[in-house]
DNA sequence: TATTTAGTTTGATAGTTATCAAATTGTAAA
DNA sequence: TTTACAATTTGATAACTATCAAACTAAATA
């Protein structure tokens, strides 16, 4: 992943709801290797204090940078997490101690 | 670091330039393990495509962030990587899978 | 088919920001 | 003390963005 490519996927986190929004995602996430549960995104709209165009706009952001996949079910909105995004973007952000 | 700190400090390394300039002083950070050098601002104004100005604009942003802390050495200025707040970010960010 | 529910699109606005040129400050060297 | 170098401040501008209301589309259900 090159820094404007790097850069693009920060900006997409910058926001104080949309990160919001991706941690949210990312508790689903993790808690679905227990339960096995997907992310609403009709809970998200709910829980957080912004109008749904606004999530919306939002989502697209997260799809946008690759953080997020999302997927029809039905009705319903799910997301879920792009691990390979997030696990890029950490190897970049790790500082690399001096080995002892 | 609650989420609208985190949001501050993924923003101030949202800018593709300013994030150029993060990562150069991250490697100078790395490589002082090794060499002791410091990280001279006035080679990165001198190897990056913006003027000073900017240059001191973002500066202070990473500053503000607590991501670097700049320092004073004679007619110079370093900056130095302030490893708490990566380390904490890098805390946040992963995705904690499960145990096996 | 008519109605409700979930989410999107559009258009507008207020606020933010990256950048530069010009002027300025602080420090060292001649 | 003059000169040169390093960085900051100020003021301006163009571009971007978070948000909302209103209108819309898509899917399920009565």
């Amino acid at each position: 992943m090159d820094t404007d490519r790097l850069a693009k996927v920060l900006k997409a986190l910058s926001n104080p709801n949309r990160l919001e929004m991706y941690l949210e995602i990312v508790k689903k996430h993790e808690a679905s290797f227990e339960t096995g549960c997907e992310c609403l995104i009709t809970d998200i709209i709910g829980s957080m204090n912004i109008g749904a165009p606004t999530v919306s706009h939002h989502l697209k952001e997260l799809a946008n940078a690759e953080l997020i996949i999302t997927e029809r079910r039905g009705k319903f909105l799910i997301a879920r997490i792009n691990e390979d995004t997030v696990d890029q973007v950490n190897k970049i952000l790790t500082i690399n101690r001096k080995k002892l």
